[in-house]
DNA sequence: GGCTGCTTCCTAGATCTCCTAGGTTTCTGC
DNA sequence: GCAGAAACCTAGGAGATCTAGGAAGCAGCC
């Protein structure tokens, strides 16, 4: 019988393109092996287990972004970055929702330190926000309130949550123009009173 | 041997306590069922399925929150009653986690245009918005933003996205401000170009 | 070619899950 | 005190994760 030719990267690509199929959530071993025309048992020779084989997802998965989010963004600043990085961010998002989804999920703190990938999204966040003249902490909560309006806005888009009749790409693109007037208008931070 | 005393209300009470402190999708109809010390297929008399119960966790989460969330915002007006509706929408996702996570799964839209919670919660976002003065398309641009950016937020403060030595709190007031900035110089809708 | 040894893949099985079908037992209302 | 309606049970199938140990394909080397 021809051998199957597994390898630990086949086979988390494979479970990446099984994820955006049926749901990152429906992501089996078994499922998995059954594409291959393997045994499950087959599979823990290449993945430890299953949370081995979503975080393996969820790192290939935030490289491949980053990578188009970079390629967007270079060459551009202010404004013009801050919607090209929007762009490829919700593009990604949508053409690819179950890598997006592994993206989302808890990982051991140390393992996202030393990421190159994760080092280089922070890098490309921040430094996509120097036009906008904000030092910390200022800096750090702009970098939060971004990735909080895109991830809530991907991750709603994708249950279903925008019933209403209105363009949901129009509302992005409003949204992307909000945040830039915040960025630019930037507020002081207050005393907290009582 | 004395009942247990199930009813489809208590069932899904323990079910969204069970929630909270194992995490959403860790809830089982097994771990259930051992809670009650009860059989799991005892259970089914009160709840059609896992997914049956799972929608009625989201439905019984939503009603909680929005009931927070309204009480916190009653007599407030402007930036006021944002910061209102913001602080009671993250302090319930931080205390319930996992009713939280319910409230985000993909639920049939037949189902929600139904429910009095999901309704009232769309009021009270809208009537929010009102001290603004924004109009429609403009005023579902905002609520979407709204929406995206305090669930984001929510999201990735929960799953432990947010590791700078900043504090999460100043930071979600300044997000809260910043929000403030965009919708009192809300910008104007450009022509889609090329 | 044939042998050695690593890697790949398998069989077998324990344990957990969801869920159905149908039978008993407890409680409630008359 | 006795129907009838719940509540709860046993039994079992299907499918999932994961381990232990065995067999079979594929290198490189003589």
């Amino acid at each position: 019988m021809p051998r199957a030719g597994l390898t630990t990267e086949r086979v988390v690509a494979a479970a990446a393109d099984l994820a955006d199929e049926v749901g990152f959530e429906n992501v089996t071993v078994s499922a998995l092996a059954r594409r291959f025309g393997v045994k499950d048992a087959s599979l823990y020779s290449h993945v430890r287990n299953l949370g081995d084989l979503r975080t393996r997802i969820a790192f290939l998965a935030g490289g491949e972004m980053i990578d188009r989010i970079a390629a967007a963004v270079a060459g551009r600043a202010g404004k013009d970055a801050l919607a090209a990085f929007a762009d490829a961010y919700r593009a990604y998002a949508l053409e690819h929702p179950g890598r997006y989804a592994a993206t989302q999920i808890r990982i051991d703190q140390a393992l996202v330190a030393e990421s190159p990938a994760l080092r280089r999204t922070a890098e490309i966040t921040y430094g996509m926000l120097r036009a906008y003249g904000l030092t910390e902490p200022d800096l750090t909560d702009a970098v939060r309130l971004l990735r909080s309006t895109f991830h809530g806005y991907c991750a709603l888009e994708a249950t279903g949550a925008f019933a209403a009749p209105r363009d949901v790409r129009r509302s992005w693109d409003r949204a992307i123009d909000a945040l830039h007037v915040s960025l630019t208008h930037w507020p002081p931070e207050e005393e907290p009173h009582d």
